[in-house]
DNA sequence: GCGCATCGATATAGAGCTCA
DNA sequence: TGAGCTCTATATCGATGCGC
């Protein structure tokens, strides 16, 4: 499993930033994080492990360099389109749906067809980290209840990239890329709610897990940008204590992609998804 | 088939509150 | 008193829908 494609799309992501921050401040900030770009370079890495892994390339969903279309799949309360999808060879079967939130709304996929579709959702946060880490963090679990709870067979994933440190909210209004004192305790709150969330095991509850979490801790003040993938390394930088015996394996970029097809095959016995 | 309106997704930041 | 936390509002982007 190679570094190279998120190495780029982190180093990517970054020149994005903050050549609108020095071009045009906070308001170029904005505009270029709402445009999705920098985000995409994420889903674009995503989607070339999967393809590294075996996965068949026509499965995945948007298609290689593409934004769109993606699944619009529903769960128990809503439909909601997924930022990167892997669907199986299963037929679609249309279906009107009976019950709750969603009553007499038309799914495309059906309900076999979308528990055997693998979802992974994709976020960052760069700056105002953990003022809102409450926000983000319940609306991440929330999308994992909405699937399981519907098809609790699902494979979720989630890749969720930090920036340690953040950028400065204060100096972006002046044009200027500047990073906050990291915060250590911030680092270990981060680690332990995405480890709390992560490797679902079994199908019959945890819906608010996921299959498989990645967290993205990354150090956009260095060129290239920095990717975190071991606690030691977190502790030479400073970023969570020396005695910490917290462990970012289970979290990392590398276990990724090869833990959540492990999931799927294990799941479903099947290799239908792969070239 | 074109142009405008609408919608969902992209996170972030201000205000006010809590607690040490 | 100030750092951190909670709650909430919001603005703009690209894609899609709609009307003609």
């Amino acid at each position: 499993m190679s570094l190279k494609s998120i190495q780029k799309a982190v180093d990517d992501f970054k020149k994005l930033i903050e050549t609108s921050i020095i071009e045009k401040g906070e308001k170029g900030k904005e505009a270029m994080i709402r445009s999705s770009r920098p985000i995409l370079n994420i889903h674009e890495a995503v989607k070339v492990e999967l393809v590294e892994a075996g996965i068949n390339e026509d499965l995945i969903f948007p298609p290689l360099n593409s934004r769109t279309p993606e699944l619009k799949l529903a769960g128990s309360r809503k439909q909601k389109n997924q930022d990167v999808c892997v669907v199986s060879n299963i037929d679609k079967a249309e279906e009107i749906l009976e019950e709750g939130l969603l009553q007499d709304v038309v799914d495309g996929y059906g309900e076999k067809f979308t528990e055997r579709t693998i979802s992974i959702n994709i976020r960052s946060q760069i700056s105002s980290i953990q003022k809102n880490f409450d926000t983000l963090y319940e609306r991440t679990t929330s999308e994992a209840i909405n699937l399981h709870d519907r098809c609790p067979k699902m494979v979720l994933g989630e890749v969720y990239m930090i920036a340690v440190p953040e950028y400065d909210d204060k100096e972006v209004k002046n044009n200027e890329i500047v990073f906050k004192k990291p915060n250590q305790a911030t680092v270990l709150k981060y680690i332990k709610s995405f480890q709390a969330i992560n490797n679902r095991k079994g199908i019959e509850k945890n819906f608010y897990k996921y299959e498989k979490v990645c967290l993205l801790i990354v150090d956009f003040s260095q060129t290239p940008a920095k990717l975190y993938n071991t606690s030691d390394e977190l502790k030479e930088a400073g970023l969570i204590p020396e005695d910490s015996i917290i462990d970012i394996s289970e979290l990392s970029w590398e276990k990724f992609v090869s833990d959540l097809l492990a999931v799927y095959k294990n799941r479903f016995a099947s290799t239908d998804i792969e070239s």
